[in-house]
DNA sequence: GGCCAATATGAATGACTGTTCAGGGGCTGC
DNA sequence: GCAGCCCCTGAACAGTCATTCATATTGGCC
């Protein structure tokens, strides 16, 4: 028998639906995150799904053209979603990079970390998409990733940052890689029935993003 | 049709072995790690595994009682070497905290990087095992961070770090978890065709998590 | 040569998959 | 009343899957 995540055969485990209030194509929207989520891509079935709101297979291509257009649609709309945040994180945090790298880190962990389902979803089911539809989200990845290093470039010109070397010479890029990873990968374990609420995670990352690379203290005002 | 991840169809790509010269079990084992990593547990075949070391399926009943035992066993296999390996680092690195970290982190870094197939498949393909199974797992992961955490405490103790705090309190399982999160990850994305070196990695890695904890410079020599 | 145990084969089993489609129900605007 | 449209149903299709098993084949040892 195929094997499946534990909690496979009642999948109507949450609060059985007898139909959606909500409009259809959003009600399989929000299933599907739920399912993708807590048991991955590739077993969860278009049934599954289905079932969750109420209906039956068959309906979900009057929304969707596959199975792989609902996973694809979900991804984008998040990805662009975070993309957006940040850049506007970013351009209303003034001009001094500390407060640009400050406010960058804390929305883009405080949404990590409210919205973990859509996020896991989006970093974790990205391979299942094809080539093409895979393109675009690591295109919005490294345009995000760009971000921070802008903001790093502009921090060790101005003397503001002295980030940690290799062999003499700055590799920012890999410094942003590392300080996504972190960030990104909050959504994989946090719960808000942890010890540390949303709003202190947030400024915890961003104490942190800023210890990485080496940000001189702000002058005292 | 079922979508799958590209290159689906000439899963014989990698040179085409008539027979494995190997014991079968690891010709069977490393097959599964490449493919696993490649395409993902639940997509790859019994057949694909086997094909991919010159036998048909049947075969792989000789020598796993089921798929998911075989990645139980691959993943088991790597998982206790990574935490043994983390043990003997700390413990070779004399008394002071920032040591024993650097140590940690560079031997952590440098496995993720090498053995990244291994490591991918170790920690992407965990949510697979079925709850018995993964809870062993996960109990390594637990010993891991707790390595760091007691580094962590006993710098803290000893005035050597000064980590951000939270609201005025420590909260060091976190900034743990960050920092695993972190180095985890480098598997995701790093490949010797990169621009740092594997050496290059841990020691840019070190530095970073030296300074996130707020390591105090080493004293003079 | 003869025997044994280990191992490989490949057809068969029973179940599950994404997707299609003919048929039907229940709205709107007239 | 009735067309026209949107949406849903559930059976059917053509495939896939892990696993089992009777039947070989192999290599070592007496």
């Amino acid at each position: 028998m195929t094997r499946r995540k534990p909690g496979r055969e009642e999948v109507e485990a949450s609060p059985v639906v007898e139909r959606e209030s909500r409009a259809p194509v959003e009600a399989i929207r929000a299933a599907a995150f739920a399912q993708f989520a807590e048991r991955g891509y590739p077993v969860v079935t278009v049934r599954d799904i289905m079932k969750a709101c109420g209906l039956t297979q068959g309906a979900l291509y009057n929304h969707f053209k596959s199975k792989d257009e609902l996973l694809h649609d979900i991804i984008t709309s998040t990805q662009s979603e975070l993309e957006r945040q940040c850049k506007q994180a970013v351009a209303g945090a003034g001009d001094d990079p500390r407060a640009k790298l400050a406010a960058f880190v804390r929305i883009y962990v405080m949404r990590h970390c409210r919205l973990r389902v859509e996020a896991l979803v989006a970093n974790r089911e990205i391979g299942w998409l094809d080539g093409e539809r895979v393109a675009d989200i690591r295109r919005s990845r490294r345009a995000i990733r760009d971000i921070l290093v802008s903001i790093f470039v502009d921090g060790v010109k101005r003397g503001v940052f002295e980030p940690p070397q290799v062999d003499g010479r700055n590799d920012l890029k890999t410094i942003a890689m590392a300080l996504l990873d972190q960030c990104t990968h909050v959504s994989m374990w946090y719960g808000p029935g942890g010890d540390l609420t949303e709003e202190q995670m947030a400024n915890l990352y961003a104490d942190m993003a800023l210890r990485m690379v080496g940000a001189q203290p702000f002058p005292p005002t």
